[in-house]
DNA sequence: TGCAGTCTTTAGAATTGTTCTAAAATTCTT
DNA sequence: AAGAATTTTAGAACAATTCTAAAGACTGCA
């Protein structure tokens, strides 16, 4: 992660959020190593794992609050699961239908021609290409 | 709908589904006028309000298996509700964010070139693209 | 047409993912 | 360190969906 500020109470107080010993867990937790693709309850695991315990809601708060803040964003590939995705650019994923999983593709070798212009009275908020693979 | 079979039953039938009250009177709702996008919850009220009630787990049965007899197709715009769409060919979707709707168009017109490999051990399965589009 | 067998419907309970509540704890400002 | 504001938390509440098991409906075959 060249160019990626480690001190995550920096980044949070940046963000407009108090850097608590959660927040800054969990923020270590997302934003330390390489990209990842979580749920509240695979992090809530997580953090349990590496004795830092945070509620269950703290972490629902923490996700929603870095989603808000730009941090985060939230994909939307399977019904009643929310995924949180901590690479914030430009980028498409696969989705591993039975397992679940998510893995990102870099959206700029990719062209999409040829889409309608959005309907009346609407603005352009965000593609989202989603490949559906199976086993 | 040219060339679409509007009995029911036989329909039904020929899905491998007994053509019971509820689910004819759910498949008429759905699939004799022209394309649509429901919520289990949005075919309740309508079939309730159409003086044929149906219980809502015979709703949520039905569009199971009217999806997994490939009558329907799920689409999953937003976290915590699952659509259901009459259209199974290829298209794609626009979904207006702060009120829920979604809108079809044709994929024909649409190219997506430079998709990657599906990742090793998976075959593709669909493709996916939501436009998301903010008033 | 009558029955038996199988499948379906239903009300209500259960489950799952997520948000809310309000009291206790922490963080920030001075 | 004190006071004010924010955050955390356990548990309750909620919303969407699935499950349970008993009653009802459909079908094939007499
Ligand atoms: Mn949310
Ligand atoms: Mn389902
Ligand atoms: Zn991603
Ligand atoms: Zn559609």
């Amino acid at each position: 992660m060249p160019g990626t500020n480690l001190d995550f109470p920096a980044r949070l107080r940046a963000a407009g959020l108090r850097p608590t010993r959660q927040r800054v867990a969990l923020a270590r937790l997302l934003f330390e190593g390489g990209h990842r693709h979580v749920t509240a309850e695979s992090l809530h695991v997580e953090v349990k794992t590496a004795q830092m315990p945070v509620s269950l809601a703290t972490v629902y708060n923490a996700l929603n609050q870095f989603r808000d803040a730009g941090l985060l964003r939230e994909v939307v590939v399977a019904p009643g699961r929310s995924y949180f995705d901590t690479n914030t650019g430009h980028h498409h994923h696969f989705f591993v239908e039975p397992d679940g999983a998510l893995h990102d593709f870099p959206s700029d070798k990719v062209t999409i021609a040829g889409l309608p212009a959005p309907p009346k009275g609407t603005r352009l908020s965000r593609v989202d290409v989603i490949v559906r693979v199976r086993r």
